[in-house]
DNA sequence: AAATTTGTCAACCGCTCCGGG
DNA sequence: CCCCGGAGCGGTTGACAAATT
């Protein structure tokens, strides 16, 4: 009878709500609250599912939402968490009081095919645009000096991320500093993402892992933490773009650009060998700047021949 | 100016998790 | 222990709008 589970109902009207509709709804809700929804529809007069009424109030209705463009702030926000826990958009929302898991899926999505429009050819030449004007959040630019400064914040950041907990408190943690993909992600397999956090000092290069293949590089590096993560966060003033480094272990490096991982004092001796102090360098013009120091783009050997350059959304 | 492509965004679908029986 | 149903989550769709040709 009814083509859907949850629509018990004989009449389940479906697609977008009504005027009247919502004013049924939100009459309802708000003179007898929600504890089940799923006989809301019956008791507020409507022919939906219940899924649907919750919804519709949870994205829409309910008083305290928030409508409108995201702001500067919020925008930077999302940038930076969805850097550290990716597509995690509920826990992202929460960080964000009035928004809607839902409105930061479809903003992201959006901004994110901007980014990777140009399919990646597999050359040097960065399929990212390069974006302007935005802060690295405090959290992501402390310096660290030394690895008795550092442990202490990683080993507390390890001990927290469990990627099997949805509470896992990684995004406040002090760490990472940054961290950046191997690859492009228009090509890289979700599951197979290597990031690389420098924290300011060559000799603390280390990688980090999803959770995809987090053995791997578990015993590779003490100091690997594990997050989910899809994308880069957007390049920033003073990021330079150059091909990959050499040093890379692992076959299929070579094919794929870097999809194993690089020895420790490798990598090092390499980022050191590129001059750019406070920049470590990655894989097919993904790399970033830690620390603050702004080194012109110019300074770049690049190979770069992007032209690409997207406007970020008017209000950053 | 019409046709076509691209973008936006609300809503849907299927899945997992969890708690009660 | 399993089964069931509801809540919540994230990927995806599709209607409509906007942009482009």
């Amino acid at each position: 009878m009814g083509h859907h589970s949850c629509c018990n109902q004989q009449k389940v009207k479906r697609g977008l709500w009504s005027p009247e509709e919502d004013e049924k709804l939100i009459k309802y809700i708000t003179t007898h609250g929600y504890g089940c929804w799923s006989e809301v529809p019956d008791k507020a007069g409507l022919q939906r599912c219940g899924k649907s009424c919750r919804l519709r109030w949870i994205n829409y209705l309910r008083p305290d939402i928030r409508r409108g463009r995201f702001s500067p702030e919020e925008e930077k926000l999302i940038i930076s968490l969805h850097a550290v826990v990716g597509n995690r958009w509920a826990h992202i929302a929460s960080h964000l009081p009035g928004r809607t898991d839902n409105e930061i899926k479809n903003y992201w999505n959006s901004w994110i095919k901007k980014k990777i429009r140009k399919p990646n050819t597999g050359t040097s030449t960065s399929s990212i645009p390069q974006y302007s004007n935005i802060q690295i959040p405090p959290t992501l630019t402390q310096n660290f000096n030394s690895l008795a400064q550092f442990e202490p914040l990683a080993n507390q950041a390890m001990t927290n991320s469990n990627p099997n907990d949805n509470n896992s408190i990684f995004p406040s943690s002090p760490i990472p500093l940054f961290m950046f993909e191997a690859e492009c992600g228009a090509t890289m397999a979700k599951d197979d993402h290597e990031l690389v956090a420098d924290v300011g000092n060559l000799n603390l290069v280390d990688i980090w892992s999803t959770n995809g293949n987090q053995n791997d590089h578990q015993a590779l590096s003490p100091l690997c933490s594990f997050v989910d993560h899809n994308y880069l966060p957007p390049l920033m003033d003073g990021m330079v773009t150059m091909g990959p480094p050499p040093g890379c272990i692992g076959e299929d490096c070579e094919a794929s650009g870097s999809h194993e991982c690089f020895e420790k004092n490798e990598l090092s001796e390499w980022v050191e060998a590129q001059q750019y102090p406070g920049f470590f360098i990655w894989d097919q013009g993904l790399q970033g700047q830690i620390g603050g120091e702004d080194l012109p783009v110019s300074t770049t050997p690049k190979t770069n021949t992007d032209t690409s350059v997207d406007t970020f959304p008017s209000s950053l």
